[in-house]
DNA sequence: AAGGTATCTTTACGGCGCTTAGATATGAAA
DNA sequence: TTTCATATCTAAGCGCCGTAAAGATACCTT
């Protein structure tokens, strides 16, 4: 657990905790798991004292969900560069895939943001406006690849339906009971390809 | 917060102890939601010491996951209820929708459910060999709706597919941006309907 | 230079999970 | 029936937690 500067040569005023204690709240998560993200061990983390960060944040929830925040940003990204990168698969299958590899490979951010999204019971606010957010990108490609962007509901209802779906996945995909099946068919990757295979993801299944 | 018996009138020992925590457990979860689930809390609403459960479980975690395997039990039941009486739905909508329902009805228990399933990385144990599991009883429902019981993997494919998308809509569900679409679409239970509507959960919809 | 304000530290409170040691009741063996 | 090992409970205490209050320190404006 290394501190953004040695301990002594810090100066009284930090410059910048707020974005010192995300980053060590990231980088807890990151080594230590979700149970050791305690406040505390944030401002340890950071190299202050423990009351230091209520300067910042009103409260604990508060800091993870500006971690949490984080974690949709990237998420986004993501999901922006798989979309755009290519792979010779269906755009709302590279969407999806890059969503659950997202959760696979950040599985203690990914859980802090749902963490956050149900205490809150919403996720995060802007998330159906935003041009580049995770959730817009794939009713975006929904329209592009066919569906039809006047019959509102039911465009919303695909991108919901695509939404839970890759988050189910997202979730199944860390648990013990489903090895066997990623063996069988070859690998972790093939195995979110043949689930998504049978939902009905593209709006061209539908008949609307 | 009642307990099981009256303060004074309770003799030194319980008589089923670990049955009156789990008991007093799920009714703090209903009452006070997740985060007040603590283990002194449990104790003190069963009447007993702060010391007292640790004869009956190793640790906090294995008190929530008693809570857990009674949640899964409920739900295999609803699901199993739901499936006898038919509502001229397909029967895996019925299930999909008794699901969701369970969860909607009990978010406290439903949340301790699967945060005890992503600590151990498993869902429980037996889920996909019990006959009564809710895993087992999509699956069956497959194979009497057309899908062939021959072709393992494809089959386990279908159920975990539906269980994905179940497990989503189930969590999405209970998030505020999506309010409206209930409201344009009648009611949460034509939601429901909708979004499965959007997912393939039908094995006859794949050429298998 | 002075004073106000933002930032950080110190200290402290109650609650938590869990451990240890001791009290009390049960039930099997003598 | 007495004895005594065992199971069950309580009491006390440890280190951790989130958070509040009050004081110290540095910055910023005037």
């Amino acid at each position: 657990m290394s501190e953004a500067k040695s301990a002594e040569s810090r100066p009284y005023h930090h410059g910048d905790l707020r974005r010192a204690l995300v980053d060590a709240a990231r980088r807890l998560l990151e080594a230590e798991g979700p149970s050791a993200l305690s406040l505390r061990a944030v401002a340890r983390e950071a190299g202050v004292s423990p009351a230091a960060p209520y300067h910042h944040f009103k409260d604990k929830a508060e800091l993870l969900d500006a971690v949490a925040q984080e974690g949709w940003e990237i998420l986004g990204q993501q999901m922006s560069d798989a979309k755009a990168a290519d792979q010779g698969l269906h755009q709302l299958t590279a969407l999806g895939i890059a969503y659950v590899c997202f959760a696979r490979d950040n599985p203690a951010l990914y859980r802090v943001m749902y963490d956050a999204a149900r205490d809150k019971e919403m996720l995060p606010a802007g998330m159906q406006d935003n041009k580049d957010s995770a959730y817009c990108m794939v009713r975006d490609t929904m329209i592009e690849h066919g569906a039809d962007p006047t019959a509102e509901v039911d465009l919303e209802l695909a991108t919901v339906a695509a939404w839970c779906g890759a988050h189910g996945l997202a979730e199944m995909a860390g648990f013990k009971q489903f090895e066997h099946l990623k063996e069988q068919l070859g690998g972790e990757r093939a195995f979110f390809d043949a689930v998504f295979g049978h939902m009905g993801l593209f709006p061209s299944m539908h008949g609307h």
